[in-house]
DNA sequence: TTCGCTATCGAACACTATGTACAGGATACC
DNA sequence: GGTATCCTGTACATAGTGTTCGATAGCGAA
């Protein structure tokens, strides 16, 4: 929405950093990496990197960021599916296409912060679905955030299950070991 | 079982330093804190911490232990119950007591520690009553790992949701939640 | 192409935290 | 009371962080 003329000098900067710092939580964990890592790795300047950002953290930021914001445009260019919490089915696929960077995150043990991001950014949409979905007619004996946080959790651990098994099942077959996991659990609390 | 002798001293040590870590995780995040902050909190020499742990990680994973052993020397004395994935009603109630302990460990960032920790007990506990449970007469189609982390992080889920809401239901209350949500996902994967 | 602007470079620097070493004093154990 | 063990305080070497600045190179617009 802003910030359309980026200097390319800047613009590759900011790749090559991304992608050091990706590629060095691949090896090691994120708290191990050093800025001279990174610089050395991205083969830039000591000072240019302060220059973009304060912290080794900020760039880690920056990074999930991006993966958020690329989630988001896809789930937005997927469209409302108010006939489900999730479109689960849809995230799986996409996500797939991000093994490499997801990984990274999680042998980097910096996983935990990728989740924050993520269970606030789905927690939101579960929680959006879920009031479309039933109106005023249905309510639930238990709080919605718990309802979400259940959905979210769930979603992610089976995201955590399927990069630990190299991803072997199909994004279809993760779609419905989801549903089937969720769903149940969910209508006992319908009131 | 073992080091049953070991020097009043040290005990007092390794206690005023645990303590003056969890204190400080109250206060900021782990990696905010450091080695000299937990000296000055529990008045103790720089070299003595050295004596004693290898570093800051060191001290945090030996009171992730601590909890975790206590956690385990209480389930063992509930005893056995193959009649549940897990026993959850008690170890609610025996969470309920740990709560400051919890909420540092939360509050200072270091949940994922925790959790990792947690999630390998817990998981063995729902692994082993799942068999024991149906014998070889039921099967599941999906791998009994991914039960085994659905059931865990579920609980996980409604562990921090309860700290989160400051622990205002009762533990019977967490334990139907989480029986409610856990069990018809289960059976819908019994063959 | 030229010109002005901005990013990068690299080296130097101050600062903070880490982990080690050692000698002298205190405390626990039997 | 004697001895082993632990604690203390200081000093030090090392490593990583974040900043500064003058020089250089690359960008984008006229």
């Amino acid at each position: 929405m802003e910030a359309a003329k980026e200097d390319r000098r800047s613009k590759r900067t900011r790749q090559l950093l991304g992608n050091a710092l990706v590629e060095l939580m691949l090896e090691k964990p994120f708290d191990e990496i050093t800025v001279q890592d990174i610089l050395d790795r991205a083969d830039i300047g000591r000072s240019t990197f302060y220059a973009h950002y304060t912290d080794k953290e900020n760039l880690l930021m920056s990074e999930i960021e991006r993966v958020i914001y690329q989630l988001d445009a896809y789930t937005r260019a997927v469209g409302e599916q108010t006939h489900l919490l999730l479109p689960s089915l849809e995230l799986f696929r996409h996500l797939r296409e991000q093994r490499r960077l997801l990984q990274a995150f999680i042998w980097g043990r910096a996983s935990d912060m990728l989740t924050r991001s993520f269970q606030g950014r789905v927690s939101k949409i579960v929680e959006h679905n879920l009031l479309a979905l039933m109106g005023d007619t249905v309510k639930f004996s238990v709080p919605l955030s718990l309802i979400a946080d259940f959905v979210t959790a769930t979603f992610m651990t089976l995201l955590r299950w399927w990069l630990d098994d190299e991803m072997r099942s199909t994004p279809e077959q993760m779609d419905e070991m989801f549903q089937k996991l969720v769903m149940p659990g969910i209508h006992a609390f319908m009131l």
